[in-house]
This record gives structure tokens, sequence and C-alpha cells, in this order.
DNA sequence: GCCGTTTTCGGCCCGACTGTTTTCAGTCG
């Protein structure tokens, strides 16, 4: 975890050169190399020792050396004496709509503006609006500005944000003959949280679609409505903006507003090279316009082969999309059962059957029902007679049934000395045993984790790192070693479903899967409705690039319930 | 500060909008 806290000083520095006025360009240089810290899957200790540094995109020589300083000493000299005259809470003040860095450089140099109470004040007397470049309206931009800086919500999580989008686009359609019409941004990308809610849609209708859309009944506060753009706040606080292009230019504006931001500007350096222009109305050899209605046709104008929208964070996908080798990813399509479901008998609410109805309905071909064992007080964890029930009224259904099969499952805590709530004679009874840690977060999580691997019943570890993304960073768990366990006895990791799981992340799928590690995606629902959330967990697998064949849900039953592990 | 299908120096993604300006700087996405 080294890396991430490299790219959140780099991520400082940038912030402090960018208020200093230093060369934007070498801003972008540790904006970007943050970036790509963050986002590292291989240790970064690991990397300089084996003198590889200047192999990660973005590291030159003198990062290179920050980087190795930090390692070594936990400072970059360099930079400790300027961090230490700017003030974070100066530096935070950036984070303003409105308010940028020449603008606070300027406040701060002639107003003495230090922090929030000091910006306000100037504000209000009115020394602020005297500033050379400045005038009422932009100050008053920046008033509001506070407002919204200070009522900051929240990141949505993509479990929320979907059916709102979804009951926003079908509102929009319900007006008008819409056939181009697609969320983007980090919503389409499929991120765990979004910060806001792009909805794009190709008409000639712009005004009358924004005068709909602004009149929806969700609508709590209309923040703009124009000719091609309309901004909303939605009744559970969420900004929503629609923009509306011209049909041709739809696949253009698609891929502009689809992002990344990393990987539209790789895109354009690409572009630019072999002498075109990109932007949101087309791909343009000097002012020919040679693509720009559907995305396909903007990638392969330049020469690049499509890529889902979940991988384009440039994380590599561009040079894989060079050489053609984009992978074929998994899709909803593909999984023909959940690993992970609670019914009524333990803490959730459905009867079994009603699960199984409703997993046929989504047209899967087996569901496995995992409730919790008899440790789990605080879910009413099963006791072992109570599991041999189960297993009967299982088995009763089954031979009921038509169409789906339900497999026998227990989600059974890891004890605080690594051995299983349950003995093996009940486990090997069962078609499933999903282990995961419920308590002890602290206590020697990765030895007990590596312990109950070692059991031949455990199939899959549930949430391995037990982050919510809400309210809990997660176990002290080294899940390297875990991946590691995981790849030798042939266990699978659970890519949990929930929205405020998705557990694994996106970035330990991609490493797991480099390790060798077969992945199992569980919903966890505790209610049928929650089966819905099948979606996030796939949607997580293709972020991490895995393909039908990394994921234990492709398998059929027979295959789940014959599972020997290596 | 990084980087090379034009380059080891001179570039570095692109456009809209806004407000403050008489031609453009700052901010945003």
């Amino acid at each position: 975890m080294k890396s991430k806290e490299i790219a959140h000083r780099f991520d400082q520095i940038a912030d402090v050169l960018e208020f200093l006025g230093e060369n934007q360009f070498k801003v972008g240089a540790y904006r970007k190399v943050a970036r790509t810290l963050s986002d590292l899957t291989e240790d970064i200790e690991v990397i300089s020792r084996e003198g590889r540094l200047r192999e990660i995109p973005g590291v030159g020589e003198g990062i290179a050396q920050h980087i190795i300083e930090y390692l070594d000493t936990g400072k970059i000299s360099k930079y400790e004496e300027e961090l230490k005259r700017v003030p974070p809470e100066l530096i935070q003040l950036m984070n303003i709509p409105g308010m940028g860095p020449k603008t606070l450089a300027l406040a701060n140099k002639t107003l003495k503006v230090r922090n929030l109470a000091d910006l306000k004040r100037v504000i209000e007397d009115g020394s602020l609006a005297g500033l050379p470049g400045l005038g009422e309206k932009k100050v008053e931009n920046i008033r509001k500005g506070i407002a919204r800086f200070e009522a900051v919500k929240e990141r949505i999580p993509l479990g929320l944000a979907l059916p709102l989008v979804e009951t926003i686009m079908a509102g929009l359609k319900k007006g008008f003959k819409i056939t181009m019409i697609s969320p983007a941004g980090s919503l389409r990308r499929m991120r765990e949280t979004v910060g806001d809610i792009d909805i794009l849609v190709g008409s000639s209708q712009g005004k009358k679609m924004v005068e709909v859309f602004t009149h929806l009944p969700m609508v709590k506060e209309i923040l703009a409505a124009g000719e091609t753009k309309g901004s909303i706040i939605s009744d559970e606080g969420f900004q929503v903006d629609l923009r509306v292009v011209p049909e041709k230019a739809f696949g253009a504006a698609l891929q502009y507003f689809t992002g990344s931001q990393a990987h539209n500007v790789k895109l354009r350096g690409i572009a630019q090279k072999t002498g075109f222009k990109v932007n949101e109305y087309g791909v343009f050899r000097g002012e020919k316009l040679v693509a720009g209605k559907t995305e396909e046709e903007v990638y392969e104008s330049l020469g690049l082969q499509y890529m889902p929208p979940e991988m384009r964070e440039d994380r590599g996908e561009i040079e894989l999309a060079r050489e053609g080798k984009i992978p074929r990813l998994v899709e909803v399509s593909d999984i023909r059962g959940d690993l992970h479901v609670h019914s009524r008998h333990s803490d959730g609410t459905g009867e079994i059957e009603d699960i199984a109805k409703k997993a046929k309905e989504k047209g899967y071909q087996w569901i496995a029902i995992c409730d919790h064992s008899k440790s789990a007080k605080y879910a009413r964890g099963l006791p072992e007679s109570e599991v041999l029930k189960v297993i009967e009224e299982i088995e009763e259904l089954n031979g009921k049934l038509k169409g789906i099969r339900v497999l026998a499952g227990v989600e059974v805590d890891i004890l605080t000395d690594g051995s299983l709530d349950f003995p093996d004679r009940l486990l090997k009874k069962l078609d499933l045993v999903v282990g995961a840690i419920h308590q002890g977060f602290k206590k020697d999580v990765t030895r007990r984790m590596i312990r109950a691997m070692e059991n031949p019943y455990l199939k899959i570890i549930a949430h391995p790192t037990g982050r919510l993304i809400s309210s809990r960073e997660g176990y002290e768990v080294d899940i390297d070693a875990v991946m590691a366990k995981a790849a030798e006895t042939g266990t699978a990791l659970e890519i949990n479903a929930h929205y405020d799981r998705l557990d694994l992340d996106d970035l330990n799928v991609m490493k797991a899967k480099k390790k060798g590690v077969k992945l199992a995606i569980g919903t966890d629902a505790h209610s049928v409705g929650m089966l819905e959330y099948m979606r996030l967990g796939v949607a997580v697998a293709r972020r991490g690039w895995l393909g039908p064949e990394d994921i234990i849900n492709t398998s059929s039953a027979e295959k789940i319930k014959g599972w020997k592990k290596a």
C-alpha cells in the first residue's frame, strides 16, 4: 500500500505547484503519475528493488528519485519545505467550484486569505470583488460554490445511481421517440461510486427535451436548462446532467463524455501524432469529418479496436486495442447462477422457493443458498440440526421445481483460530461452502483465512477485504498472501456484489487474475429483490478485465457440486 | 516533469462557458 501513500504525496505536490503557478504540464505530470501509482497492482517496493521504476508510465528520472527517497525515509525532501509553507486548509479551497488556483493565489497574496473563514470575510466586506479580474458576478458564483462545497454530498453508490438513471431515461422516452440515448461518465464505466450522473441523447430537439427532463417527477431543483444541456438535483439529492447532441455526433460525444479523462487524454495524444483531431463532435483530419456517429467508428478511425466502457481507465487498454487484443469480457448473460444468497432461515427475508423462482426468471440454471452458521448470532446463524433440515427442504424443492437447481450451501464463519464454525462431517454434506470473517477484524485475519483455505470443503472466501464503501476500511489483511494461498489451494475469492461492498474491487480482481485465482460472484442477497445486484458484481469483474473463464458463475451446477480443490 | 512513428528539445487534449474584458483569462468537464 506504499504506492497509495506515494500517490497521495504526489497529488499534494501537484496541488501546491498548481497553487504556486508552476508550469501546468509539470503539475499534470505529478497528477498523472499519482493516478498510475494509486492504480498499481504490483508492490512498488518490489518494483523499486528490481530497478524497474522507470518502466512505470510517467515515472522519469526525477520522480523515480522521489519514490526511492520515500521508500527509504518516508519523506520527499525536495517538497517538505514547500508543503509546510502552504497550509492544507488553504489548498482545500481550490475544491470550491468557481475557485481555481489563480483566484486563490491572488486572494491569498493581496487579501491574506488563508482559510474558509477568511474567504467568507473578504466576500462579505466586498474586497474580493474589488480585485482585478473579479467582479460582483464572479464573487456571487464563488459564494454559491462555497454553499455547495460545504454541503458536499458523498459520492453516489453505483447501485443507487443505476435505478435512478433508468427511471429518468424511461421518462424521457415517454415524451420522445429517441433511438440514441445512453448514460455516460463514470456511471457508464460502472465505477463503484459516481460523482454525478450523466445522460447523453442524440436528437435535434434539445430545447424541448431539456424542458421535459427538468420537469420529471423526481426533480427537486433545476440548476440549469439551456438548448443543449440541463442539470437537476433529484429528490434523493443526486445531481443529474442531460446533454443533447446532434445525431451525427452521438458516437463522438458518447466517447467524449464517457471518459475517463485519462483515457481521453491518451486517445487525443495518439490522434494528434497521426494527424487527426478528436473532439466531442467527431474525429477530423484537417477540416474533414472522418468519424462521429458511433463510438466504434471513432475508435476504428484511429486504428484502435473498440473498448468496453468499463476498461477505459488508461490502465493499458489503449495499448491492447492498438494490437487488436481487447479481451472478451464476461457479460451478465454468461452468468448461470448466484453463489451467495441468504434465505429467511437466517437473516434473509425470502423463502427458498421464491428465490429459486426468481433465479429461474433471471435465466439462471442454479442458485446457491448460503445461510449463516451458528456463531453468527447477530445474523440468526443456524445450528447444525437446522442446516440438515434446510438440506432436506432443498432436496424436496429440487424434486418439484423444473428448470432451476437449488444448491445447498452455507456461509460459514471463520473463527478466531482459523477453524470453521461447522465440522467437516456437516460441510461435506453440502453442495457449496463459503467461508467468511464476521468477527475479530483485527485479529490475525490473514493467518485465519490461510488456515481456512486449507480445509478441502471451503471453496470460496466471501468479501475477502471486509471493506464497506460507505463506512469501513476493512480487515487488517495481507490480501497478496491470501491470493497466493487461494491460487495454491484452488480456492475462489468472492466478488461480493452488494453495492456497499463490491469486495474484491476492480484492481484486486485484476491482481487475482494475474495470480491465477478464480473469482466467484455472489450478491449476498438478503431478499429476492437483491438478486438484481448481480450486474454490479459483473461490472467489477469487467473492470478487472475478467472473461467468462475466470468466473465460477459461468459453470454448470454439476461442475460446482463436483468441484474439487487443488 | 515526462517523453519520442517529427523530436533528446519543445512540445504536452480540447472546447464551452462566463465574466471581465476591448481581445482574453480562468475555470470546468
